[in-house]
DNA sequence: CGTGTCATTTTGTGATCACAAATTTAGTAT
DNA sequence: ATACTAAATTTGTGATCACAAAATGACACG
C-alpha cells in the first residue's frame, strides 16, 4: 500500500480550543474543527474531491458525524456539493474572487473598526507576539504556519468585537479562499510577502479607528488582492 | 388530541422551483426548501425548539435529512444549536439586530448595483408586478404573503447579479432576522408598511447605480431599521 | 400550596445497513 | 493501440437501531 498524504491530523494545529472536548456533539466538533483547521491552513487543494467515508476513516469516526460537518461546511461555500452528490473543495474562479476580495473588504474593516474598543494594551501584546511569530516563519516557507498565523492575527481583532453576525460571515469567506490562496503561495513562496500587521497594532495601540480599518484594508488588498489577481490571469 | 399548528405544509409555498424534485439529495432538497421558506415567512417563532423527530414526522420523511438540513441551516446562523444539543430559532437580541442591519447595509446595496447592469425591461416588469402584488396583499394584513413577495422582490434583483459569494451571505441574513420580522408584523400590522420599491424599480429603468444604492439603503433603512428598533427597545 | 424526587418520555448522536447511482477498472472487439 | 462494453468498486442517501442525556410528568412529602 503506498503512503498517502493525509490532509488532516498532520501537524500541531492543536485542535482543542473552542472544541467541544466531550459531552453532547463532541465527535462532531472534532471532525468540524478537524476539517476547518485544515481548510484554513490550505490542506485542502482546490478541485480535489473530499468523500465522506475517506474523511471518517482517515479521522477514526463514523460516517455520520462526518455527513453532518461536511453539509455545515458547504452551507457555508466552504465545500461544494456538485450534483450528483459528489462533495468536493470548489476550485477559485475570477468572478469567485473578485466577490470574495469585494466582501473582505466592506465586511472586515467594519468588524476591526467595532472591536477597538474592546482591545486593550494585553491585546495588543498577544497580536504583537503573533506578528513576530509571523515574521520568524515567512523565511522559512512554511506556509501552512504563516496562514495559521494570519488567520489568528485577524480573526484575534474581530472575535473581540463579540460578533454573532458579521464574524461567521467572515468566517466562511476566509473558508472560501484560504484553500485558493495556498496554492497561491505555492507558486510565489511567503519569503516576500508583506502585510500590514504592524500598522494595524499600532492604530489600536492608540485607539485610531480610521487607521485600524486603513490597515485592515491595504492588508487584505496587499495580501490576497494583488497576489490572487496575478496568479489568475495567468491562467 | 388537541389540533397543533404546523409551522409547514401550509400555504401554498410552491416548493417546486430550484429544488431538485427527484435524483440525487431529492429528499434533502425538498426538506430543506420547505423549512427556508418557512423561515422567511415567518412561520418559525423565535425561541421555539425544533426538534428533527418531529419536523421529520411532519415532512413525511425519515429523521436523517432532517438532520442534514437543521445543521446545514445550523451554519448559516439561521438556526441555534444549544450546549445540549436542542435546536431552535434563535430569539433577536438588540446586538444581532444591529448588526444584521449593519450588515444588510453594507452587502445589500452593492450588490443590487452588481446586478443593475444585467437587469433589462423584461426584468422590471417582473419587479413591478411583484410591487404591485404586494401593494395588493398589504391592507389584508397578509403578513405571511408579505414577506414572501418582499424577499421575492430583493432576490429577484440580487440573483440577477449571478453572485455566488454575496449572495448566499445575504441569505444568511435574510434568514436570521425573518423570524423576527414576523413577530414585528404581528404587532404593528401590515397596513402602513412602506417600502422603496418603486423608487428602485424606477433606478433599474434608468440604470441609474447610485440611485439604487440609496433606494435599497433606504428600504432596509424604513422597513427593518426603524421598525425592529422601536420593537426591540420595549422589550 | 409549594418542593423535591423518581419514573417516563422525548431528544440528539453515533453506528450500521440496504440500495441506487456513479465512478473506476477489466476485458474485449475492432 | 483505441474505443466500446460490462463487471466490480466506490460513493452518497435514506432508514433504522441503541444509547445516554435531557426534559417532562406524576407523585409523595414537607
Amino acid at each position: 500500500m503506498a503512503v498517502r498524504r493525509s490532509a488532516l491530523k498532520s501537524g500541531p494545529s492543536k485542535a482543542s480550543t473552542s472544541t467541544p472536548s466531550s459531552s453532547r456533539g463532541a465527535t462532531r466538533g472534532q471532525v468540524d474543527t478537524a476539517v476547518r483547521s485544515g481548510l484554513l491552513t490550505g490542506r485542502f487543494i482546490p478541485g480535489k474531491a473530499v468523500t465522506i467515508r475517506g474523511l471518517a476513516a482517515e479521522l477514526g469516526v463514523s460516517p455520520m458525524p462526518v455527513r453532518e460537518v461536511l453539509q455545515r461546511l458547504a452551507a457555508e461555500n466552504a465545500l461544494e456539493v456538485k450534483p450528483n452528490g459528489r462533495i468536493q473543495i470548489p476550485d477559485m474562479t475570477r468572478g469567485r474572487f473578485d466577490e470574495v476580495l469585494k466582501a473582505r473588504l466592506l465586511l472586515e474593516p467594519e468588524l476591526a473598526e467595532l472591536a477597538l474598543s474592546s482591545l486593550n494594551s494585553s491585546d495588543v501584546k498577544a497580536l504583537t507576539a503573533i506578528d513576530d511569530d509571523i515574521d520568524q516563519r515567512l523565511g522559512n516557507g512554511d506556509a501552512e504556519a504563516y496562514m495559521r498565523l494570519n488567520h489568528a492575527f485577524h480573526f484575534y481583532i474581530y472575535r473581540a468585537s463579540g460578533s454573532k453576525v458579521l464574524l461567521p460571515l467572515i468566517d466562511s469567506l476566509w473558508l472560501q479562499f484560504a484553500p485558493f490562496m495556498r496554492t497561491v503561495y505555492g507558486r510565489v513562496g511567503t519569503a516576500n510577502l508583506v502585510d500590514q500587521h504592524k500598522e494595524a497594532i499600532r492604530a489600536i495601540e492608540q485607539q485610531d479607528g480610521p487607521a485600524l480599518r486603513a490597515a485592515i484594508t491595504a492588508d487584505i488588498t496587499d495580501g490576497m488582492g494583488l497576489l490572487g489577481k496575478e496568479i489568475l490571469l495567468k491562467a
